[in-house]
DNA sequence: CAAATAGTGTCTCTAAGACAATATCAC
DNA sequence: GTGATATTGTCTTAGAGACACTATTTG
């Protein structure tokens, strides 16, 4: 009789047909804006990472960063290794959104893509010295229904707008699924997958799951505030959004400074 | 200059390491008891689909259903497919609960799983005539907390007895990671594939996201309580249940009949 | 004081949970 | 009528949203 020990060294996985396995990345980053006078509060423009492509296929478009699945590693360390590549930053939530595996959605073969959301904090971007790729630049992001129910992803930076146009197909589970109408130039479906992603960072900014990381370690609640206002593209009312996020957060004993205005205290966050 | 054509006809996906790529599936089911007289309520159970494995490794031990994705489907089509070859039914509903990508998770060599839950009803399974296959069965599951803060989870099929432990790990993004204790008999990783999507079923049922999918077309208020019930392991008061799943259900003219006791009202799903 | 943001108190409304009461069938 | 489940009504309470008000800083 066979052994599992028999079993194991004749067997060969190599006989089967195997796809290529990637991992594709939207990194968020919360950007503030100056403007107005230095008392002023300024605005924040949620921005999203994207790396111009230097060889084929979709040479020259925008595209998410992204890489093939190495042997050793699991599929999030691949994500993660991929957007420290790009940023030199090592996010600090790297959230699954979906696996794509369409027959067809690369040109090059049977490659499947998994899919993640990470967030990264404008000041650890800051830190890590920013721009020395010129072709992986933060786009401002907007995401939002037309009144035909159709969707309108937006990006943009300096002289480059990207609009892609896709309509929900579906939503089971919490989670939207899109098909792409224009894909506004992106690279492979990433348009779809970036609306996915956008979609998943929104919902769950909801339950304040995924606005702590897009700030430093202490905060004050306004600045909380403005992050969960700027990915979902609401406003709430202060005294209810201090009511809500209250559990969430732990004080600390220090206040902002020099603002011209009265000094917030600042926060961290609770576990 | 290379064009995107000259490039593809060139490329060879080949030259890169890939692994394999599973799906598994924890496919439930939930199965009424028949007890005490004939106007008594009959009890349920929630059960999952186990398979026993005839081939190495892991042979003779017990296994979510599963295997290997093929050239021109997707993940999903291979999960829905995988079920239906073991249960002659195709479920009504697929949910995608994570990705399992350690190196060394299986015996074989690299291989990466995609977990999905399935609903499969009571009676699209009877329809099907069944146990066509004696190494496919339904286990009665239970999965609960202990004093000391890790899991049990308990498979139950006649004189076999599956018992594992595990302990939470953490959860972010709404899904609960577990790492495993003891695997009770369970081949592979699968008793934290169980538990991760025995724990994405109860959040999910608690929005009555998956419970419609355990029933026929119609049914009555109080079936569809008690799936929720059975799954989440919880009891709820019948008016409070009524008031929130009326936006989700619509009213037929038909009602049960010969129960011994008030007739119910059928209803069905809305959308 | 003016301008700006920080922070608190409280009213209203809605939704969830608890519980009591009524309805209808087979026997 | 009895025993069982079906179905409705309503009281209470917790939480979300709206809004008014007070506090503190720099110039």
């Amino acid at each position: 009789m066979q052994t599992e020990q028999d079993f194991l060294s004749t067997y060969r996985l190599e006989d089967f047909e195997r796809p290529s396995v990637t991992a594709d990345i939207a990194a968020f980053m919360i950007r503030s804006e100056v403007r107005g006078s230095y008392r002023q509060d300024s605005g924040n423009k949620l921005s999203l990472l994207l790396v111009k492509r230097g060889c084929h296929p979709f040479k020259d478009h925008w595209a998410l960063p992204g890489g093939f699945l190495q042997p050793g590693e699991t599929i999030e360390e691949c994500a993660l290794r991929e957007v420290q590549e790009e940023t030199n930053v090592l996010p600090v939530s790297l959230m699954p959104v979906a696996v794509f595996s369409e027959p067809g959605r690369d040109p090059r073969g049977w490659i499947i893509s998994h899919a993640f959301a990470s967030v990264i904090s404008e000041e650890s971007v800051k830190q890590a010295g920013g721009d020395d790729a010129a072709d992986a630049q933060w786009f401002d992001v907007s995401f939002d229904r037309r009144e035909n129910g159709s969707y309108l992803l937006t990006l943009q930076y300096g002289d480059i707008t990207l609009n892609a146009i896709l309509t929900e197909e579906e939503t089971r589970f919490g989670k939207t699924s899109f098909r792409i109408k224009e894909s506004g130039g992106l690279a492979f479906d990433h348009a779809r997958i970036i609306a996915t992603a956008l979609t998943a960072l929104r919902s769950d900014a909801k339950n304040f799951e995924t606005i702590f990381d897009f700030l430093p370690e202490t905060f004050t609640l306004t600045a909380l505030q403005k992050v969960q206002e700027t990915i979902m593209n609401i406003t709430v009312l202060p005294a209810n959004f201090r009511r809500k996020i209250a559990d969430y957060v732990v004080e600390t004993d220090e206040y902002t400074q020099g603002a011209g205005h009265r000094p917030a205290r600042l926060y961290r966050r609770k576990n």
